[in-house]
DNA sequence: TCGTACGGATGAATCGTTTCAACATGAAGG
DNA sequence: CCTTCATGTTGAAACGATTCATCCGTACGA
């Protein structure tokens, strides 16, 4: 190359040193370079070690842009999450994200925070990239774009909602039957009045709750199902519904309160307890969803319909890998069953 | 090129086209079709047509390794956060997403869960990735690794921790002034035997608020500070805290409780209520540190020591930008200072 | 008529890695 | 001495987007 002697202008600027740099420090080739990056066994452990000084000497770092490029894809998985302030997705992330570690992926997670354009923003952003697969628990129906997704090899599962096409792998919690249990848990306990406090209209989740509660009432005549939208699914919201209900005539309010997830229900519960007047479960029994860990430090501890949340996150991410590994599997769709946990606010 | 008629078997696989096939549908050149994705003023409204036509025939989307190898640098902002199950991290995040937006950045979240092995995991995996920046809110003390990415041309901003070098930016909060405030509260409740629970020792937030608790209490003669260890700052780790000191005879047991972060004191506070003979405030107060959304809804509402994560999450990302543009700029620490927001449980 | 300016379009070079056919070397076997 | 084999090593091609010097027409002015 002809800059054997004469090194001193030729040192690059820290950091900024590539594949050959390394090669020419080492005395090797590229693809020996290459090699000892990818441990690959075809190298002496002479080589081998001076490549290794020459990247330490360089502070060379591969460049994962030219090496994605080659590959077609890359490692990480993105995971999309409708709303990373509910403990919840936190511990669906972290499922996710153990059952990643040791497999060579990394777990990198978008927030969209209720905001659907926030939701297509990522995932665009994780079809340009080529991630390896995408897990998402959407906000609404997005379907036609997962199996764009899907049709452009990248996998997809959806975490926490039943996929409707054949196509899309799913892991969820039958939300149906979280509804059903937490409603006839009330009317158990002799409520008839009750109030469904629940996120902006149209979130499947909500959906499916409210569903199952009212068909866990039909079979009991006399009881009534009131519905009370909040614009999003925080405790913030939740304190307000639960102020609109204090403001009532005692005799107008409901006996129970179901909320469609636990930040709702501990907002509401804040609100209806606060100015001691309404006592809880007394004069109203509430009940939550999701069993995160402050549902049972609250004011009044919280009953709550607990979902799989770690597990839900590992499950998912392993049928993104045999997808990955086997992209001719057919879809699968995986539902695990909620369970009902009492504490002394019902 | 030859095949302008026959295009049956020509048809790609949808979902891998890429610039030089779209260039041909459209019949102009790859330069073109770079133009119009790059909206480039020079390009004819006709052409423009054509090949945004051919780009939604095709399926096409843009390869973004390709073009980050090209560009050098991605428009990825990497956040790495301890504890995502913490609260006020999903909150440090959102004020960063909300910065980003809007300037074509995106915020991608990796997860730490109290790993020293995973914080380094990231730390590579945004150097590789050649991230346009990097925010992080540390374990330990990693500055010389984040001046290795500075010295790369990755920016990088500490969250809730100030640099000690002069050439990392951060964006923190007090911790010694909050753990001075939260004793000197406590003090003022005449309280002299206080607890200090926090998590693993050596983790600088943890430290910071003992030592400013410490100080806070030097004036005054009597009083005590206890300091009870706990393996991570979680719920469940707070109530086993909790639960041993309910295990001590009353006379042992401290007339205060103050805990390096919400979800300790909330465990904490809900072990102690449970049994129902110890009550919160008269016999033993206690106060927590982050003001998280839940704080406000607990057995007894938390009082607490409020951080502006929103603010920090957007400050921190405004750094990265700045930096970002000018490299040469230097390192600037902004310090918030923490506020004492009070409720029942002192 | 010639020169020039300008709006557009072109396409080869480039980024840094991985892959793989080909090659070099030496040892073992006939 | 000639094959065959195993073990390492080589370096050019390929991945797909962006950039930029260059080129093509056309219109306008002198």
């Amino acid at each position: 190359m002809g800059w054997e002697h004469d090194n001193g202008p030729k040192v690059r600027i820290m950091g900024t040193a590539n594949i050959k740099d390394v090669a020419a420090r080492a005395g090797v080739s590229v693809g020996t370079v290459s090699n000892v990056l990818n441990d690959s066994p075809r190298v002496a452990p002479e080589s081998a070690k001076r490549v290794r000084a020459a990247i330490a000497d360089l502070g060379y770092v591969r460049n994962d842009a030219a090496r994605q490029l080659r590959a077609g894809r890359s490692n990480n998985v993105g995971l999309i999450v409708p709303d990373a302030r509910n403990p919840f997705f936190a511990d669906v992330a972290l499922g996710a994200e153990e059952a990643a570690s040791g497999r060579g992926l990394s777990v990198l997670t978008g927030n969209v925070d209720g905001n659907a354009d926030r939701e297509a923003m990522y995932l665009g952003l994780f079809e340009e990239q080529r991630a390896y697969g995408v897990l998402i628990s959407p906000l609404r129906n997005v379907e036609p774009r997962l199996e764009a997704l899907h049709d452009r090899g990248i996998p997809v599962v959806q975490v926490d909602r039943v996929a409707r096409g054949e196509r899309i792998s799913s892991v969820s919690v039958d939300d149906v039957v979280g509804g059903r249990l937490a409603i006839e848990h009330l009317l158990g306990r002799g409520r008839r009045r009750i109030a469904f406090i629940g996120g902006p209209a149209g979130i499947r989740q909500v959906e499916d709750r409210h569903r199952g509660a009212v068909t866990g009432l039909a079979a009991t005549p006399g009881a009534r199902l009131e519905r009370i939208d909040t614009g999003a699914q925080t405790v913030l919201e939740g304190r307000r519904a639960g102020e609109r209900l204090r403001a009532r005539p005692p005799r107008r309010r409901p006996d129970a309160v179901f909320a469609a997830n636990d930040l709702l229900a501990l907002g509401a519960l804040q609100a209806l307890v606060m100015a001691g007047d309404i006592r809880v479960p007394e004069d109203i029994a509430v009940i939550g969803y999701d069993d995160i860990d402050f549902a049972a430090s609250a004011v009044v501890p919280l009953t709550s319909v607990r979902q799989p949340a770690r597990t839900i996150g590992a499950r998912a991410l392993e049928l993104l890998l045999t997808e990955g590994e086997d992209p001719g599997v057919g879809a699968q769709q995986i539902v695990y069953q909620p369970e009902l946990v009492v504490r002394e606010s019902s």
